[in-house]
DNA sequence: ATGGTTTTTACTGCGTC
DNA sequence: GACGCGGTAAAAACCAT
């Protein structure tokens, strides 16, 4: 049966080249018109009134039909399903743990050595290939940050130097990339004293605040990361200059700062506004119009802060002061 | 989970330009 | 009348436990 079917369809193949090579002078018994071979569904039509002449040779194409080729990358079903989970797409090799070849047999005790060393070095490549790329993806995404918020070389680096060592310690499955490589960036400028706020790291990072801080808690936790409280004074130089004041302010803020922390006043707060505090009281004593919006703007802390640690700053500067 | 602290939001009244 | 400022209450966020 199968061998009959098999010859058939070889002659129907061939007559269907004939019928190809023959085509001009081949007409349609019924009108007489030209035939057209169609290899693709295996048929032998007439061109003019569509008549099958031939059919049932071979059906060469997919059963469904695709309009692009995205569709027909869509629909088909040959080839290994790929997957958006894994870097490579799933594809990279697996060799089984069976010690079995190809039909069950077991194998040698020298092959099952050779196949376990294959195994060690097949693991070995597809993970460091994994680390590479993520790791070239995150290196990237820690330049764009930090050049979207002015952040020195050494930063970028530390920021580098932080995440590689959180994908050596594994850190990163179940975390995304882009997170702790916004989380990477928030612990390097802090630690090299040109700290940016949450706020300001979640404005050019693609993960909400949300996830950058529960990011940044494991990473410093699990690497100890040994990150002193932020200073209010390491805020003021770029609140000062984004505000275009006078060094004078500037001096001033830190002197209210400073006088602050003698009262004791600092622990608890944010440091955050406390710098823009002490930038907007340092402004009002020198004389400098700033309004307190303009600095909550920069700082991107809340007027109501402002007013509340300003006030308190300045007492505390009274006090010493007499 | 909870409670205490800090920050934010939203709204109001006052004085000034 | 818009603006800057000060204040308040309640909600939300944060943090240590």
């Amino acid at each position: 049966m199968t061998d009959t079917t098999t010859l058939r369809t070889q002659e129907q193949t061939t007559e269907a080249e004939q019928t190809t090579e023959a085509d001009e002078k081949t007409a349609c018994p019924e009108c007489g018109g030209r035939l057209e071979t169609d290899t693709e569904h295996g048929e032998v039509v007439c061109g003019d009134c569509g008549l099958v002449v031939e059919e049932d040779s071979i059906d060469r194409g997919p059963e469904w039909r695709a309009f692009d080729s995205n569709e027909r990358d869509n629909k088909s079903r040959v080839g290994a399903p790929t997957t958006k989970m894994m870097h490579d797409k799933g594809l990279s090799t697996n060799i089984g743990w069976q010690d079995k070849d190809a039909y069950g047999n077991s194998l040698s005790s020298r092959q099952r050595q050779k196949m376990q060393r294959l195994r060690t070095w097949n693991e070995r490549f597809r993970t460091r290939d994994s680390k590479e790329r993520n790791l070239k993806q995150a290196l990237g995404e820690i330049d764009r940050m930090s050049s979207a918020l002015g952040l020195p070389e050494n930063v970028r680096e530390t920021a580098s130097v932080i995440y590689r060592r959180a994908l050596a310690e594994n850190l990163l499955p179940g975390r995304s990339i882009e997170g702790v490589a916004t989380a990477s960036v928030y612990a390097a400028a802090r630690q090299a004293g040109v700290p940016r706020s949450l706020d300001e790291l979640s404005v050019v990072s693609r993960v909400d605040r949300m996830e950058l801080t529960r990011t940044y808690r494991y990473i410093v936790r699990e690497l100890n990361l040994e990150i002193a409280p932020a200073d209010p004074e390491s805020y003021i130089p770029r609140f000062a200059s984004d505000l275009d004041l006078s060094d004078e302010v500037e001096r001033r803020a830190r002197d209210l700062v400073e006088d602050g922390r003698e009262a004791g006043l600092l622990s608890g707060k944010s440091p955050v506004g406390l710098a823009a505090a002490s930038v907007y009281a340092a402004a009002l004593l020198c004389n400098e119009k700033v309004t307190q919006s303009e600095v909550s703007e920069v700082a991107s802390i809340s007027e109501v802060t402002i007013r509340n640690r300003y006030k308190e700053l300045l007492e505390a500067a009274e006090v010493i002061a007499a």
